[in-house]
DNA sequence: ATTTTTACTTTTTTTTGCAAAGTAAAAAAA
DNA sequence: TTTTTTTACTTTGCAAAAAAAAGTAAAAAT
């Protein structure tokens, strides 16, 4: 149990940033207002925490403008992709038991 | 996927958390020294954590002494057992993308 | 008898989360 | 056309939470 706490990644322990994540393993990609309003989210907290994401190298971040206006968008990363299936194996082994109860 | 996010129980929204709630649902009952080494915590993380899911209710802490010696035990509560499910229900919908794009 | 260890809890410090305020450009209104 | 509002975000600041450190008390060892 011990060594999957250790395999939990901090980045991805937060329940935001785990729905965002969510949201670019299933859709590739997705904008700014389309996580907001999926995940009921205020700008602010939306903006930072797609920041720790990026800057953890887990998604990128796109801007680019679409009829004078500016828009965002996020992808999730190989490294991304790799990472947050270890931490959601690592939490499937810890909910379901699947861990030695000696160390 | 925004009401999905509301059923996410702040009290299990933590790894350590998580975990004790994970250890007492599969062995019903555990000691203070158990969960400590099983899930390398310190005792201040350990005691401090676990008071938090007694004040919500969803675990009870027995003390007793055991050849002169304190003895401090964790178990599950009823309510503890309920809410944890519902709370792993709801962790389980947002990682399977089972949600509506739409809301 | 004094020191160390065990079994915790409480206090202090550090980190994190979130809302509110801020910025900048476009669009709408006056 | 200038002013106001809206859109699309980012940054700041404070409260809350987590972790580390310090504290307590009793038992066991020296």
């Amino acid at each position: 149990m011990k060594d999957l706490l250790k395999q939990i990644n901090k980045a991805f322990d937060n329940k935001i940033r785990l729905g965002i994540m969510s949201v670019l393993v299933h859709k590739k990609s997705a904008t700014f207002n389309e996580i907001k309003e999926l995940m009921g989210l205020t700008d602010g907290n939306l903006s930072s925490n797609a920041s720790v994401l990026e800057e953890g190298g887990y998604i990128e971040i796109k801007k680019q403008f679409i009829k004078k206006k500016s828009n965002t968008s996020y992808h999730i990363t190989e490294k991304g992709k790799i990472s947050f299936k270890l931490h959601l194996d690592a939490l499937s082994k810890i909910i379901q038991g699947k861990y030695d109860t000696k160390s």
